[in-house]
DNA sequence: CACCAGGCAAGTA
DNA sequence: TACTTGCATGGT
């Protein structure tokens, strides 16, 4: 597993989905409400919490502000997970409000690697949504790895359970020129791919990464 | 009916 | 450190 590996993935997933156009939002900071709140959710649920926000016009830093945390949680219904996920966009709107005076210019001025600890020091931002708002609202070259990568690069025999986040993020990372584009589409590539072909069970069927000659095996 | 979805924090030993 | 559990709606 090299990166040979992961460019001839890359190449095969592009060719096969076609381009995904990352992250579905208008503003950066929907990008960010957005990574909340699909935490080990679906992306159709997520998008109907949204709606509701955006119909209430409550897609802002001051409207969330003021807006009491049992109402938010009302908004994202949808979303699954409500209390916890309108406490944690409460912490980040808190975080930005009382830290970088509600202006997310000033917080994206900040360098990558300080950013992602000031990011992960808020409750309810893990190493996946740091990096999905990095590269994704921030537009910085941070790869992402969430359940669908673990899972698919096990199947291919490129990791093992014991494989953490960010030895696997080191894998893309030292294999893959530090572009923001490819990063960007990698990503939403690999989650494509998890949706279509690598659940759980049935396994992978059909799967445009049968050219490997792998025929990955059902586990997890 | 069971299973899953673009995680994370808190609790336990 | 290394597991386990709670969180929850909506689609298949």
């Amino acid at each position: 597993m090299t990166g040979k590996n992961l460019i001839e993935m890359y190449n095969l997933l592009l060719n096969y989905f076609g381009p995904q156009n990352w992250w579905p939002a208008d503003t950066e900071l929907e990008v960010m409400i957005g990574t909340i709140l699909t935490q080990n959710t679906n992306w159709k649920n997520v998008e109907k919490a949204i709606l509701n926000l955006k119909n209430r016009n409550l897609l802002s830093i001051d409207s969330l502000f003021s807006l009491p945390v049992s109402s938010l949680a009302q908004e994202i219904r949808p979303a699954g997970y409500y209390n916890v996920k309108a406490q944690r966009l409460k912490n980040l709107i808190e975080f930005i409000v009382e830290h970088y005076e509600g202006n997310l210019s000033l917080l994206f001025r900040i360098e990558t690697r300080t950013l992602r600890k000031e990011l992960l020091s808020i409750n309810g931002i893990g190493p996946e949504t740091a990096d999905s708002i990095l590269l994704y609202a921030a537009g910085r070259p941070v790869f992402v790895i969430d359940t669908y990568t673990h899972r698919i690069l096990k199947r291919h025999g490129m990791s093992e359970d014991q494989t953490t986040y960010y030895e696997l993020q080191s894998l893309f990372v030292n294999h893959l020129s530090e572009d923001v584009a490819l990063f960007n589409e990698f990503h939403a590539l690999i989650v494509q791919a998890g949706k279509n072909f690598c659940r759980r069970k049935p396994q992978c069927l059909r799967c445009p990464l049968e050219e490997w000659g792998i025929v990955p095996p059902a586990i997890d």
